[in-house]
RNA sequence: GCGGAUGUGGCGGAAUUGGCAGACGCACUAGACUUAGGAUCUAGCGCAUUAGCGUGGGGGUUCGAGUCCCUUCAUCCGCACCA
């Protein structure tokens, strides 16, 4: 027998693999197909990391089980490669962002492909290839022309280290997420896509798929709908009316104030009103020198002014109350203002303690000297007028009716999900194709000359106002307009980087295509993706994003499905060994090619679907990768095993089907640990018995095959199985065959487990208590006592009850 | 604060219509083979060892609870002054 050499053999295969195209996927097959995507790599300079392994190996396991069950699979892998990371290396080196991405994507292919991953090389895409990025730039023309994108002036996220606007998921606790420096505001004009207006079909599509519940809920939260209504206080002394959002009508009577925040219009509006507008004007400078950061952090001390001239009216009870700024009221949800109820919500109550503001209760049922009444079930309506002695939710009903009929207020559905901010001032992203003309306006590229080419920069440094690199560059900035012809500029603005991951899997569908993003016949043929899988920390930025573009497209009638994703699974993080997530400076980065190199790549796949429960995070342990290639060797060694008999040898036929079906399901639930755990038992069972029948060992070499293609292919040769084994079938199982006719059953005394006894899988209940009674250690604890009750389940548990 | 999850040996983790707790792996102990062992093989391995005790803690339902119910503690994740 060889010596198992897995660097050797694994090289071998990969190349014949490569070399005979037998992962390629078949744009004209009869076949069923199955499309399985994993999310492309951020060709970053650090290499693969082994989460990358974690997350790829899962889909690349049901790839490989899917192909020997007969599909026609798409298994693509490309790179999203534009990004700040690379824009910095390349400022810092001075080399061009395009041969720093160029030598990125090298090494991370060498990475992916010293793994053995079975992807379809041919159909690679790489966000940052003009032949790609004209299609992302043909979907913003697309969202333009339907009017989901406009420009606008707005206070953004923005960070001077970085000189950059960061959309809100970018700045999450108010520090950048690239250099982790504080985010400060700062008015700009802001390109942003109509994500909002698509919330209502984000929100419904998900009834379509079948996602892991918790990424749906976060995807629900994340959209955040909550149904309200809008009621308009007349201000006095005014044609205007403060219009407020709120999701309690029924507290209507419970007003005593009414806060705007700080960046409400009316304040500059009615300016010569306001009699202490000095001070309003500080207040609003306080604040905006916080960040939403500051606001959220300081959310205990409620902070204020009132302002002196304004007053407002209540529409039910004609009431005149005060109106205040404050900072806990956000311009970007609801109207910017709200009305303040301190009896029944918390806020409004810190918020009326501190100032001394009256405390008006109107749902009985609380202590509301002690804290706000929230409760919506059990509250019962009082000093409410014509509400009174209702439930609240017949009376949010009946008070709404009354404002809709005297045009007083309007039902109203909010979302916390904000429109998308969609520009960077940043050279290594898509241009926006869109032209500035003085005479026509904002002027979209011609479709015909996308795309619209990143020119060549001598300095990426972007300028000290924000503005993008693009802006120095004059010979591309300067064109004439489409339109008119008259000189005009170009958009210097690139977009964000989960532009081009918002639809790479269309692309993978028909990579080469010229004329559209896929042509109609392979968006028919492979879409929707059947499985995605990747991290939780993409589940609401990158997937509610894509899921947007792409139903923009079904609209449009670009694409033929309406959901892009079937269905969506995550892994967890790989911790380090100290407990602590990976990094350089903590020292404890595990490089997969380390351990390839030492061990191989089976073992590395094998270790990282063995490592513990899928979803949650796991702790790299170098021992157990020992453990795993121990396995391997084991699995090697049963070769010398193999007798001539054929078929499943009597003994091990009930093994043989057990394993069949748990490693089958097991795959498929991503129970990957326990599907290699029952591999190990099947190989300590062959070790232990010293002999396995062929069919045996071709039906264990294909169960373990999507896990450790190499050393299985090779055996597969060695035993002169026909063909290749990446090309064999995947066995099926009988499942009467998979439990035992003679079984051993546990007894119990009085609900203690005395004993095991040894019966026919269908014996019934007099033959256990026979077997039961001749058995010494179960007898001497019943002997002399009455038995009260027996419990009989075959096949689990026969328990003898006795006093 | 709201929402979701998790808690089992020295460690990673198994175990669902409630039915033998600790599969599988690591680490460890002893032995065999060996010049050698960070290789391989064999045996052992929850604690205590008398018949007991054991799934974060306390209570309950049941013939029987890691699993169901009540209560409590801890950790992790997501959202967060969202009106």
């Amino acid at each position: 027998m060889k010596l198992y050499n897995p660097q050797a053999i694994e090289k071998k295969w990969q190349e014949i693999w490569d070399k005979n195209e037998v992962f390629k996927a078949d744009d004209n097959s009869n076949k069923k197909k199955f499309y399985g995507l994993v999310e492309f790599p951020y060709p970053s300079g650090v290499g693969l990391h082994v989460g990358h392994i974690r997350a790829y190996t899962s889909l690349e396991v049901i790839s490989r089980k899917r192909r020997l069950e007969g599909y026609n699979v798409l298994f693509p892998i490309g790179w999203d490669a534009f990004g700040l990371p690379t824009e910095n290396y390349a400022m810092q080196t001075g080399q061009h962002p395009r041969k720093v991405t160029d030598d990125n994507i090298k090494v991370f292919t060498k990475q992916l492909r010293d793994a053995g991953y079975s992807f379809d090389w041919s159909r690679t895409v790489d966000t940052t290839d003009p032949n790609y990025y004209k299609w992302t730039q043909w979907v913003f023309l697309q969202l333009y022309k339907h009017g989901f994108a406009f420009k606008d002036k707005s206070y953004v996220n923005f960070c001077n280290s970085c000189k950059v606007v960061l959309a809100n998921e970018d700045s999450q606790n108010g520090v950048c997420d690239r250099c982790g420096d504080q985010v400060v505001q700062m008015e700009k004009d802001v390109w942003f896509l109509k994500i909002r207006d698509y919330a209502d079909k984000l929100l419904e599509g998900l009834d379509e798929v079948d996602y892991l519940p918790r990424i749906r809920l976060e995807q629900e939260n994340w959209i955040g709908r909550s149904y309200g209504t809008e009621v308009d206080f007349k201000l006095k002394d005014t044609k205007d009316n403060l219009r407020v959002f709120t999701t309690r009508p029924d507290t209507l009577y419970g007003v005593t104030f009414m806060v705007m925040a700080p960046e409400h219009p009316y304040i500059e509006k009615y300016a010569s009103l306001i009699k202490n507008l000095d001070e309003i004007k500080d207040y609003q400078e306080e604040s905006k020198k916080k960040t939403e950061f500051e606001r959220v952090q300081l959310a205990k001390d409620k902070t204020g002014v009132e302002i002196k001239g304004l007053r407002a009216i209540n529409p039910v009870s004609g009431e005149e109350v005060p109106v205040w700024v404050a900072d806990y009221v956000m311009m970007g949800y609801g109207t910017g203002a709200v009305m303040g109820v301190p009896g029944h919500d918390q806020r409004d109550w810190e918020f009326a303690k501190e100032f001394n503001i009256p405390i008006i209760e109107v749902i009985a049922g609380g202590n509301i000297e002690e804290e706000a009444f929230t409760d919506v079930e059990d509250g019962i309506l009082i000093n409410s007028g014509m509400i009174n002695g209702l439930r609240v939710k017949e009376a949010i009903e009946k008070i709404t009716d009354y404002l809709e009929e005297n045009k007083l207020g309007e039902r109203k559905t909010n979302y916390k999900m904000k429109d998308w901010a969609f520009n960077r001032q940043r050279y290594w992203g898509e241009p926006i194709p869109i032209i500035h003309c003085p005479h026509c306006g904002m002027v979209p590229v011609p479709e015909e000359e996308l795309p619209l080419r990143l020119p060549d920069v001598e300095n990426y440094h972007p300028t000290d106002t924000g503005e993008s690199p693009l802006a120095n560059i004059l010979e591309w900035v300067n064109v004439k307009c489409p339109v008119c012809g008259e000189d005009a500029k170009r958009e210097t603005d690139t977009m964000p980087q989960w532009a081009g991951s918002s639809w790479y899997f269309l692309r993978y569908i028909d990579p080469n295509n010229d004329n559209e993003i896929a042509s109609k016949e392979k968006l028919d043929y492979w879409g929707p993706v059947d499985w995605y899988n990747g991290g939780m920390e993409h589940v609401t930025r990158h997937m509610i994003y894509s899921r947007f573009w792409h139903r923009f497209l079904y609209d449009i009638g670009a694409v033929p499905f309406k959901e892009p994703y079937a269905k969506r699974t995550a892994q967890g993080l790989i911790l380090g060994a100290d407990g602590e997530k990976m990094s350089k400076s903590r020292g404890n980065v595990v490089n997969p090619n380390d351990i390839i190199d030492e061990f191989g790549a089976d073992t590395l796949r094998t270790y990282i679907m063995f490592i513990g429960d899928y979803e949650k995070y796991a702790i790299w342990n170098d021992s157990s990768v020992k453990g795993c290639k121990r396995f391997l060797d084991r699995v090697w060694k049963m070769q010398e095993m193999i007798t001539d008999e054929e078929g499943y040898s009597k003994k091990h036929e009930t093994l043989m089907h057990k394993t069949i079906k748990k490693v089958s399901q097991d795959y498929e639930s991503m129970k990957f640990n326990t599907a290699i755990a029952a591999m190990m038992s099947f190989v300590n069972e062959i070790h232990n018995h010293g002999t396995i029948t062929m069919d045996e060992f071709k039906t264990f070499i294909t169960l373990l095959n999507p896990v450790a293609p190499h050393i299985t292919e090779e055996l597969w040769q060695e035993q002169k199985f026909e063909g290749m084994l990446n090309q064999g079938t995947w066995p099926s199982w009988d499942e009467e065959k998979t439990v035992d006719d003679v079984i051993e059953l546990p007894v119990q005394v009085s609900g203690r487990v005395r004993g095991k006894i040894l019966l026919p899988k269908d014996a019934g209940v007099e033959t256990a208590r026979k077997l039961a009674m001749e058995d010494e250690n179960i007898s001497k604890y019943i002997e002399g006592k009455e038995t009260v009750k027996e419990i009989y389940v075959p096949g689990k548990i026969f328990n003898i009850v006795v006093k």
